[in-house]
RNA sequence: GGAGGGGUGGCCGAGUCUGGUUUAAGGCACCGGUCUUGAAAACCGGCGACCCGCAAGGGUCCGCGAGUUCGAAUCUCGCCCCCUCCGCCA
C-alpha cells in the first residue's frame, strides 16, 4: 500500500509515479477524493462523539428524575444522528481502503522506463556454455529415458500439468533443495524457517497478492485456507502487526515450501515439461531491512541467487526489470535465469524484489530504535532458486550422449557420493 | 469432534458478578536524574499505538465483529485464538 499522505501532498507526483507501471490517473484521483471525504467525516464524528462523552458524564452525576430523563432524551437524539454520520464514515473508508489496496507500488527512481517485457535490461551473463558433441535433449526426454520422470501418471493422478518425479529424479530435488537451504543459512547468514504452506487471507492481503489476484491461487472454501503460491507468504507475514527491535534488522529468512499456482491466464504455454506446474516447490530468501540499507540489500541477495547457479556450474543472466514489467508489489525486480541448452531456452529460476515499505504499510511491520517512533521496514525476497527449473537446467547441461547424467559435484554429497544418474 | 476454563498496554497482572471521576490499579522491563571512583541498590521523574488537526486540542484501541444503553473492559449474541481433560490421529 502507498502511503496516503504522500498522495495527499502531491497527488500530480504521484500520478506520474504511477503512469509509469500503467495506472490510470482516475484511479488516483478518485482515491484523493475519498480522501477528502472521508477526514471530513472524520473530524465530524469525532466531534459528535466528544460532545456525547461529556454530556454521558454528566448525566452520571444528576440524580434521578425528570431532568436526567430529559438530558438522557437528549442525547439519544444525539446519538441518533452520530450513529447516520458513522455510518456515511464507515462506507466512504471502506471504499478509500479497497481503493489504496488496488494501487500499485511506485517503481523505484532507478528503474529503466519502459512499456513491457521488451525493453527490460540483460545487464550481465555469466558463465560458459558447455560445447556438445551431440545434439542436447530436452529435459522431458532425458526424464523419460531414465525413467525419473512419469508425466503419464502425473496426469492421471492429477490431471494436467502435474509430474511424478520418479528415483534419482526425485532425489536430484531433495538434494538441490538441502543443498540451497545448506548455502543460504550457513554462508549467507539466513536462518531457515518452515513456514506453514496454507494461510488464512489477511496474509494475502499483506503480501499484496489479494485482492487483486485472487484468482491465480487456491483455496479452502469451508476453512478460509489459501495455498501459498510462494513461501513469501507465510514469511514475510511472520511479522505482522509487530514491532521489531532495530537492531535486530536485517532478519533474513530462508524457507522451503511447496508452492500452488491455478496458473489459468497462461493455460496452453509452456505445456511440455516441467517448467510450469500446479505444484512446484521453491527454496525462498526474505529479508526485513532498515529503510535506509534496502538498495544494498537487494544486490546482496541478487547475489545470493546468482551464487546458485555460479556453484552449480550453470550459465545464468542477470534481468533488470523495466517499469512496465514490474510486479503490481516491486518497487524494483531483477530476475536470474538459467540456461537450459536442451530446449534451448532461458528459465527464470528467481525473482528478487525490493518492496520498499509496500508490503509493509499492509502487514503493518515496523521497527523501533529507542525512543524513535516506530517506522516501517522495508521487504525483500528472492527465489533462491525454483525447483523444476533448476532441475531442468541440471539435467539438460550435465547430459551425456549416451543419456545418462551426471550429477553437478556440490550435490554429490547430498546424493550419498552419487556421481552420475543412469 | 465433546466438556470445561481463558484472551486486559513491551511482559506479568487487578478490574468484569454489582455499567459511570478507569484518564485501565500494582509490579516488571525500559529511559532520564539524584547518590557513587564506577556499577548495583535505593529514591525521584518519565514511559503505548493509531487517526483527525498548522496548532491548541480531540478521537479510537481491554482477542475480532455486531447489539443493548444517555454511557460498555464490564451486559447480550456471533466468530477467532489459547489452555485443561476426553475422543481421534501421522
Amino acid at each position: 500500500m502507498l502511503d496516503i499522505k504522500f498522495i495527499r501532498e502531491d497527488p500530480a507526483a504521484a500520478a506520474d509515479r504511477l503512469a509509469l507501471v500503467g495506472c490510470d490517473r482516475e484511479q488516483l484521483t478518485a482515491v484523493v477524493e475519498l480522501d477528502a471525504r472521508r477526514r471530513e467525516l472524520i473530524a465530524a464524528v469525532e466531534q459528535m462523539r466528544a460532545d456525547r462523552k461529556s454530556r454521558s458524564k454528566q448525566i452520571g452525576a444528576m440524580s434521578p428524575g425528570d431532568e436526567q430523563e430529559a438530558a438522557k432524551a437528549s442525547v439519544r437524539e444525539m446519538g441518533q444522528e452520530m450513529g447516520a454520520a458513522e455510518k456515511q464514515l464507515d462506507e466512504v473508508t471502506e471504499h478509500f481502503e479497497s481503493a489504496m489496496l488496488e494501487l500499485p507500488n511506485f517503481p523505484h527512481e532507478d528503474v529503466p522506463v519502459g512499456e513491457g517485457e521488451e525493453q527490460n535490461v540483460v545487464l550481465r551473463e555469466e558463465g560458459a556454455r558447455r560445447e556438445f558433441d551431440f545434439t542436447p535433449l530436452p529435459h522431458w526426454e532425458i526424464g523419460e529415458k531414465l525413467d525419473i520422470i512419469d508425466f503419464d501418471r502425473g496426469v492421471k493422478i492429477s490431471g494436467t500439468r502435474f509430474y511424478v518425479l520418479k528415483g534419482d529424479g526425485a532425489r536430484l530435488q531433495r538434494a538441490l533443495i538441502s543443498w540451497m537451504l545448506d548455502l543460504h543459512s550457513r554462508e549467507h547468514g539466513y536462518s531457515e524457517v518452515y513456514p506453514p504452506a496454507m494461510v488464512r487471507g489477511e496474509c494475502l492481503l499483506g503480501t499484496g497478492n489479494l485482492p487483486k489476484f485472487g484468482d491465480n491461487l487456491y483455496r479452502d472454501i469451508e476453512e478460509d485456507f489459501w495455498w501459498v503460491p510462494t513461501a513469501e507468504v507465510p514469511v514475510t507475514n511472520m511479522y505482522r502487526d509487530e514491532v521489531l527491535a532495530a537492531d535486530s534488522l536485517p532478519i533474513k529468512h530462508v524457507a522451503f515450501t511447496p508452492c500452488f499456482r491455478r496458473e489459468k491466464m497462461s493455460a496452453g504455454r509452456d505445456v511440455r515439461g516441467i517448467k510450469r506446474g500446479h505444484q512446484f516447490d521453491k527454496v525462498e530468501m526474505v529479508r526485513f531491512v532498515h529503510p535506509d540499507s534496502s538498495d544494498a540489500q537487494l544486490l546482496e541477495l541478487l547475489g545470493n541467487a546468482e551464487e546458485v547457479s555460479r556453484r552449480l556450474g550453470i550459465p545464468w543472466r542477470v534481468i533488470q526489470m523495466c517499469t512496465g514489467d514490474l510486479s503490481f508489489v516491486a518497487a524494483m525486480k531483477y530476475d536470474v535465469e538459467m540456461w537450459a541448452p536442451g530446449c534451448e531456452e532461458w528459465l527464470e529460476v528467481s525473482s528478487c524484489s525490493n518492496f520498499r515499505d509496500f508490503q509493509a504499510r499492509r502487514a503493518n511491520i515496523r521497527f523501533k530504535a529507542g525512543k524513535d517512533k516506530p517506522a516501517l521496514v522495508h521487504t525483500l525476497n528472492g527465489s533462491g532458486l525454483a525447483l523444476p527449473r533448476v532441475l531442468i537446467s541440471v539435467l539438460e547441461t550435465y547430459q551425456r550422449a549416451d543419456g545418462t547424467v551426471d550429477v553437478p559435484e556440490v550435490l554429490q554429497p547430498y546424493m550419498g557420493g552419487q556421481q552420475l544418474i543412469s
